[in-house]
DNA sequence: GTTGATCCATACGCTACCGTATGGTCATGC
DNA sequence: GCATGACCATACGGTAGCGTATGGATCAAC
């Protein structure tokens, strides 16, 4: 039986899986031997690419954080009708199983000096979006970015009881119902 | 000069330092040394109160969870108006610095055996009250449940955005403002 | 004032993880 | 075919925290 050789990691194999390791364990999670030993390697492989464990953390924020936004254009810019628009984002809120659980695992390291600015950012640039798209609906002054920030929380907070309670939520028809009342309430004119 | 001996600690001087610590670290945090230290006293103190950590940690989570509980019927009961309740509520959700700070750091633990069975039962529990408060206020069948899911997904993504980013939520007469905007957004009938 | 229970300190071994030092392997250029 | 650099393993010392063992200290009761 021939086994074929492990190929040779490069740098971007430790930082996907720190992201990995980031959403399922938050910043914690983010320790050298045991990401070396899923990666079937030692630290031996690790301390070549990365001057310390520090250096992997602020590679996988920044990691996160541009794939995060990336992602979200895409999926944002092929919708032109902004009220479809809304409604896609508060679906994938809460039917997407994986989605945002960096989010919620990093809102525990918010304090750490590493993740505060790009929770900052990331968090900012959110808000800014919505608040864009609400003028788009007509909205105007600081009605925007009021209902902006209520939409912003209860996406944020889809996510946190998600991993709370993950049963009182809404699953199958019901959760398509739930998502139409979502955008009714949010979106209707103050 | 006199040196007062320190009194000698008990069960509930963990306890309370324990919840302290969930609040700010999450599980990870209630570590006994470290708590040790802070109550100045070595673990020799800890292992007479307590068989390990576990078992702090589960008296702490109880600990908070009662407690959570007393107090939100405490705040809650004395407001008879419907309206006036959810607004309290609202307000107190982030103007409230330190309230649900543990909330929050529970939630990156929530795959924790010993939290998630807690934070299923608090999470419930909320969610029950607010149902029945939108029923109070006039919603009938789905539309009650749903509104209450997505005020409590606000609220508790108030406590996420708090600590991501307090600087971006509205402060002063402009979170006065923002209550009124919420509470007239998601109260507002179907 | 001796005894017994309560509460705590000290000292120890154990594990997990960080970071370093050093040498080994493998491909590639020449 | 060997030399160089890229990539990794092994071995080591250091720290933090868990849990145990054991011996004070303190106080109440009698």
């Amino acid at each position: 039986m021939v086994m074929r050789k492990a190929p040779r990691l490069e740098k971007s194999d430790w930082e996907r899986a720190a992201v990995e390791a980031l959403a399922k364990g938050g910043v914690t999670a983010v320790a050298v031997e045991p990401l070396a030993a899923q990666l079937e390697v030692t630290k031996g492989s690790f301390y070549w690419h990365f001057s310390d464990r520090e250096a992997l953390i602020a590679a996988a924020l920044a990691r996160w954080e541009r794939e995060e936004t990336i992602e979200a254009m895409a999926l944002l810019s092929r919708i032109s009708d902004p009220r479809q628009r809304m409604t896609q984002v508060l679906r994938s809120g809460f039917v997407g199983r994986l989605g945002g659980s960096v989010d919620a695992a990093l809102l525990a390291d918010a304090a750490d000096p590493i993740v505060a600015p790009v929770l900052q950012r990331v968090t900012a640039a959110r808000l800014r979006y919505t608040t864009t798209a609400f003028r788009a609906l007509g909205f105007r002054g600081r009605a925007a970015s009021q209902r902006a920030l209520i939409t912003y929380a209860a996406y944020v907070g889809h996510f946190a009881l998600q991993r709370a309670a993950p049963r009182l939520l809404p699953r199958g028809t019901a959760a398509a119902s739930y998502v139409e009342h979502v955008v009714a309430t949010l979106l209707a004119r103050p």
